[in-house]
DNA sequence: GTTATAGTTGACGTAAACGTCAGATTCGTA
DNA sequence: TACGAATCTGACGTTTACGTCAACTATAAC
């Protein structure tokens, strides 16, 4: 089955983190491994949290952002109320996450303009020598 | 003409920032505004700079990685080696903001995909309401 | 000439996100 | 049952990116 857990260094080589980030999201109540005495357990449930979590810091979001983020999967069967709620957030993030890819795509066009640029001074600057060359021989 | 400088003051007002930031990227050497005598003048250079130092934090990079990607920008008129250099350094940043966007567009299909679910689970609700409005009708 | 309004340089403080010990515990194994 | 490997809980340290005074200066306005 794959509700298997892992212990807390099997969970650092399967993602790359230290132990100490493990227990610090834990502190922060991103993750909520399994207890048996003091050892921890984590779930399939912390393994996805754990993806998404590295994502959001990719992105540049905080731990406290990516707390509401994790909140909007994992909704359980609330109240109509509740649901509304989450949708909401779900939208307001959504937005946010949409803007922000396409202020990514803008930097990206100018980082492939700015490269453009480049290559025509190198195909001058060769163009310009190989000219040198050719009037010296 | 558009050489125009700024004070501080207005340099805080048009972007939203605190004096003090704007002398923390000095000190980190992300921005140079000319100096007469103990006063700062940003020029259009520093403003552009500075739209590019805000661009990168909303995209979580730190501020030694933005003025990294400041410097590929800003050519000059080097050596060939030196455009090559530059060059290959854009191609890797390139390669991550690209990355990096198609991790965001996945993360979008997967919020989106998550809100569907939700609003699954609302109009299920909404129909068991009415089903057993019905009911006691 | 003084007063209000920016602006300046230190210098210390702070929040976030861990790193890095120290010292105790636990667990499989020889 | 002793030992090594893994894990645990504090607790203090560190880096980044500024915030927040304090004390001084310059400049325009009255």
């Amino acid at each position: 089955m794959s509700d298997q857990t892992y212990t807390i260094g099997e969970m650092c080589r399967a993602f790359d983190v230290t132990p100490r980030a493990l227990r610090f999201y834990e502190q922060k109540e991103l993750l909520k491994p399994i207890r048996q005495g003091q050892h921890r357990h984590y779930t399939p449930r912390d393994r996805a949290r754990l993806t998404l979590i590295l994502r959001g810091k990719r992105f540049g979001f905080s731990l406290a952002e990516i707390r509401e983020l994790l909140e909007l999967y994992y909704v359980g069967d609330g109240q109509v109320t509740q649901l509304n709620a989450t949708l909401q957030a779900a939208e307001k993030h959504h937005d946010e996450l949409r803007a922000r890819r396409d202020e990514l795509t803008a930097a990206i066009g100018e980082l492939e303009e700015q490269m453009r640029l480049v290559r025509t001074m190198l195909t001058a600057k060769a163009d310009k020598a190989e000219n040198t060359a050719r009037a010296a021989g």
